[in-house]
DNA sequence: GCGATAAGTTCATTCGTATAACAAATCTCA
DNA sequence: TGAGATTTGTTATACGAATGAACTTATCGC
């Protein structure tokens, strides 16, 4: 064959630099941007204060460099300079840096089965302001709920913006219960919902409230966005994060990513069977961890109505409530196994009622991953559960777009003149 | 708490430049690196001979610049050029670029339970020799064993070098059926190896040989090794592999990348637990995919003894054999789909004895997945097997060593005076 | 044989980082 | 109390890689 001739390209300058970032081609800009990513990440990650000849030490840049870049980053807003320390240390007291906060913030909102809800986070990571409003969004109007929706993340800024009088949003997640490809809900069976676009109203509503998010907004699966909550800013974070909604969701995160997976539907660890011959499940398959630890099962095979109900049950030593929670913690075992066995993740974070009834889960679930897990014997997996939040997704969506202005810090700097 | 003081840094200058390119700091010397990777990589990703002026255009770099870079790929004699074409088109004719042949080759080496193997792969991912010797490896020496394997990867080094009097190593890639971590072996159960270090030796008896691959030899599960020969040069495939050998082991192929998880022990598909209640694995766990489609599994069920036998059987309608491979397919379904629903993976193509009898695993295989993995009905996954290879393994390494050099070219390439 | 077209090269320019020297601010120890 | 040590942060210069525009080379179409 002769040399491929590839369609005509028209060379406009912005086509061209488009197709120059969009592969990945590697000019001096990115590489300011790489290195502004770097040193914002380096001062976000640290716990303490951290000084430019710290940063320059931790990420290999030199000083200058480091200082220069700092600069930037403060003259933008995304970075505050804190008085110089002076105390023990000889030589001349640090600047110490720390992210801005009440000037850049994210806004999280999340639609669930039982509830809407927003979050507010700054650059540090903490929470702003939040908010939740309960109801029963079962095969529920898209528009109306989404309208609602946007009001509910409206209202959240205003107050966060009562507080901190010059922020400004830098972008939006939404996180939703069900399949998402791109910007498009593909199906959400908890809802009934499908083959929807939840962006352009939210945005629209937004914008029309005064709070732009620009290009800013993102889509995502409610487990995904959740499991960042787990990530305390440490960077190469290794876990499964399962989360116990109505149905059962998982998020894998690899080197501090969520491994969304090819079209974002990875982690559905609530329909690997644990059981070929088992009860049907809503998804048309039998089996499923779902029907076995799914809240509703566990409720209904407890024969109790509520968690706090199974709570109450399983500390007064109801036999029924912890055979129940016994054969959820069997099934989650199976499950889970086989997420470890095919992704090497050395920590399991429960959430949402699996969360709940961690303390009577823990030893079955510790004591057969033990001895299912073919690395254990090596590297035991920690097991443990999250502090319980009414809306673990709104925070975490709200957490990824921080993550999102961290890893590309210059796209909410003012351009250079 | 004041800021952190990192413990005192000596400033050689050898270890700051270490730290320097450890740690994500981007000069412009890595900006020259990344696109001459990506410049290399385009010229050997493509099926036909591209032109400077094509790489320009597929990568957004501009035409001076790949001219620059090909010049220099071209003096390190890691890119040919071919005479200009002179047909067809108008203008001035391109000159064919392709990945150099005859010059640098990555050698794989393969320890398995039933053969040692090497291969020899130029830069254009052709194998260039091959060499296997059967025998019986449970329970072996591993210094004998590793010593005979040096010997083998000699041998076809030499081979290679009778056909190729210019050529030279670029690094060597081990494939081994187990556990490993970095440069150890951890567990090898099938050969009965455990906590070694397999590199050195080798290192010596090449060195000895005249073949001193330097620092670049490297270690890898064999599953992993295998998948990469699934990749024809397509640069983002997602796909699952799962090899059937003794046991059956598995590798996620991410974007290209083969997902090894954090300590390279990830693809235990062949200890998913497909039935809780099943029989004893070698694992120490029951019910695991091994017991069902494991290469004796499957021959015992069936009453026959060898791969050839259990074909005739099949093909001769015997109904023993074809419920066993039938009950291999039923369980295979089950482990994989929980891996598709993990991962979001659009193919599976399998190898090894899987490969042999997949027209009848196919029927089973395809209507049990398009059932259990949740996004089937929106993209069900492609099934496929792959054309038979005594070692697909040490092919894979030795694609895995051209892999490294595309992606690092710079490392081959002579210093610049 | 001339113009159009495309591939490849050359050269001045731009921009981000490195290097090295310098200024600033504090501590230590005589 | 003051000189030297030490560390932080800044400034000036150099270097290197990509860019863009102009140029050369080589072919085809008429």
């Amino acid at each position: 064959m002769s040399i491929a001739k590839p369609a005509s390209i028209s060379a406009t300058a912005a086509l061209s630099a488009a197709a120059r970032s969009a592969s990945g081609a590697a000019t001096q800009a990115s590489l300011r941007e790489r290195n502004l990513a770097l040193v914002l990440t380096q001062v976000a990650s640290s716990e303490s204060p951290t000084s430019r000849a710290d940063v320059a030490a931790l990420t290999g840049l030199t000083r200058s460099t480091v200082s220069r870049l700092v600069d930037e980053l403060v003259a933008a807003a995304l970075v505050d300079e804190g008085d110089p320390v002076t105390g023990g240390q000889r030589g001349r007291p640090a600047v110490p840096l720390r992210p801005a906060s009440g000037t850049l913030v994210g806004l999280g909102l999340e639609v669930n089965v039982w509830h809407v809800a927003a979050s507010v986070v700054d650059l540090r990571g903490q929470s702003v302001s939040n908010r939740i409003v309960e109801g029963d969004f079962v095969d529920s109007d898209p528009a109306r709920v989404l309208a609602q929706l946007a009001q509910v993340g409206i209202a959240c800024l205003e107050e966060a913006r009562a507080a901190l009088p010059q922020l400004s949003l830098a972008g939006v997640q939404l996180a939703l219960p069900g399949l998402v490809d791109g910007a498009t809900l593909l199906r959400a069976p908890n809802l009934g919902w499908h083959d929807l676009q939840p962006l352009p109203p939210i945005r629209q509503a937004l914008a029309a409230a005064g709070w732009d998010p620009g290009g800013y907004l993102w889509t995502a699966n409610e487990a995904d966005c959740a499991a960042l909550t787990v990530l305390q800013g440490s960077r190469h974070d290794d876990l499964l994060y399962v989360s116990g909604e109505v149905g059962i969701g998982s998020a894998a995160i690899v080197g501090g990513q969520v491994m969304t997976g090819r079209h974002g539907w990875a982690g559905e660890l609530g329909h690997v069977c644990v059981n070929d011959g088992g009860p049907l499940c809503g998804c048309g398959s039998h089996g499923c961890l779902e029907v076995y630890a799914g809240r509703r099962a566990i409720l209904e095979k407890a024969g109790v109505d509520s968690l706090d109900a199974l709570v109450a049950a399983l500390r007064s030593g109801d036999a029924r409530a912890l055979g129940a929670v016994e054969s959820a913690g069997h099934a989650l075992a199976i499950a889970v196994s086989a997420a470890l066995n095919l992704l090497d993740l050395p920590r399991v974070v429960l959430g949402g009622h699996l969360a709940v009834v961690f303390d009577w889960l823990r030893p079955t679930l510790t004591s057969e991953l033990n001895s299912r897990v073919l690395s254990a014997p090596f590297s035991p997996p920690e097991v443990s559960a999250v502090s319980l939040d009414p809306a673990p997704a709104a925070v975490g969506a709200a957490l990824a777009v921080r993550q999102r202005v961290l890893a590309a810090p210059a796209s909410w700097m003012p351009a250079r003149g």
